[in-house]
DNA sequence: AACAGGTATTACCAAATTGTTATAATTACT
DNA sequence: AGTAATTATAACAATTTGGTAATACCTGTT
């Protein structure tokens, strides 16, 4: 059994090529496109659980594949990263916006890039993990509770399931969007500020720094 | 009588005293091996109830050890948990393919082994225990007569029944939900303050502060 | 039919959680 | 540096949730 299906897109197939050679060495399950119309294409045929796109590509470029994918509800559980070269920082944000999971640098090393590919299926797994561990924190979904340092704390629902969502992937920029829509779910229609609110008591009552902003795009967990 | 049995397999002797002197002090009966052919065959001897595996091991590693166990119907219902360095990406996926439950990344703090390893042993703690004991609490099953602090309680049923539920897992939230269910069944459908009051009675009757409210989510049993 | 034990419902109250608003602080951009 | 956009904060308001006690309902028994 592979260790999971994995569609690459890149016009350049110097990059395709070498990117595929490792991954299928790791063991997983490799396919290619080298445009954005055929990567569309193809992740319908086949529902990879990790895309990996590049930005510039002939027919539709890497961000655009991401929001089309993303707005389609069969990819709501796939895992989307760019592509980019290193000195676009722009395209960072955006490609964030867009509703990616993370990006990923060009040149790439390979050792970066096959730790890179399994922390991400790592997250996977994490997410339904019943006791996720990040350094001195411990978030015990079945408890319902949250040890900082070896002290209980207890939070309210909401900004218990705010927590162990951001933590569920650390490293991982939620939009406010998607934290709205995991949280609060789709009908309920709250106010702009309600997110930054929790998130602040949060850090107020777990006083670690661990729940970093990222301006224009959303929250993420970390270390 | 222990709180269950652990085989813990490193070639690291230090590794192996810090593990087994905290679990030993959590109440755990702890044996030890330092290579994967002699944590086999302790395995058999001994038949843990959870047995933790580092990677690297000579002789054999854990994960060969791990897929031997495995493939053996002994061991069908032992847990089985990987000790992996940090870095090792790679094995955490191998790892939980060959059949493990869950990996834990060394280094490790105290706490941290202490509440995973609780949290596996709750998975196998049954839910079908003919008496259950919690501090002062005895609750049989058979006879449903609850005694607390010496004194006998008769419960009626259905308060035995929701005691006994939450008191199967000490710590574990039980949504209200999953009450409903597992005590009313699916198709009866009862009113929403009806467990609150039933939770009221018990905490009546048996006056212990062990029933807990988690607002919004549940109730838990504690202490 | 009246009773009793167990179970469910209701309505009201208190309290915690959650959401909003207005204002300050920060950041990004020109 | 100045401006616009975004986020942080604190105080407040609204809502939800659970606790409580009294009451009604069932089912089987006498």
């Amino acid at each position: 059994m592979s260790k999971g299906k994995i569609l690459i897109a890149d016009d350049e197939q110097d990059i395709l090529d070498i990117i595929s050679y490792n991954l299928k060495n790791e063991g997983f399950e490799i396919f290619t496109a080298t445009n954005g119309v055929s990567a569309i294409e193809l992740a319908k045929q086949i529902s990879p659980d990790l895309i990996i796109l590049d930005i510039m590509m002939p027919l539709k470029n890497g961000i655009d594949v991401c929001k089309f994918l993303r707005s389609n509800s069969n990819f709501k559980n796939t895992i989307i990263v760019f592509l980019t070269a290193m000195n676009d920082e722009n395209f960072e944000v955006k490609g964030l916006q867009s509703g990616a999971d993370d990006y990923i640098t060009k040149p790439v090393s390979t050792r970066v890039l096959i730790s890179k590919v399994n922390a991400l299926f790592r997250r996977i797994k994490n997410e339904e993990k019943e006791i996720l561990v990040a350094g001195d924190l411990i978030i015990d979904r079945k408890k319902y509770i949250v040890t900082a340092s070896g002290k209980d704390i207890s939070l309210p629902k909401k900004e218990f399931e705010l927590l162990s969502l951001l933590a569920s992937s650390p490293g991982k920029v939620f939009l406010r969007n998607d934290i709205l829509e995991k949280i609060w779910g789709t009908d309920v229609i709250v106010g702009d500020r309600t997110i930054d609110v929790h998130i602040r008591k949060i850090r107020q009552k777990i006083d670690m720094d661990c729940i970093s902003t990222v301006k224009g795009v959303g929250y993420k967990f970390e270390l």
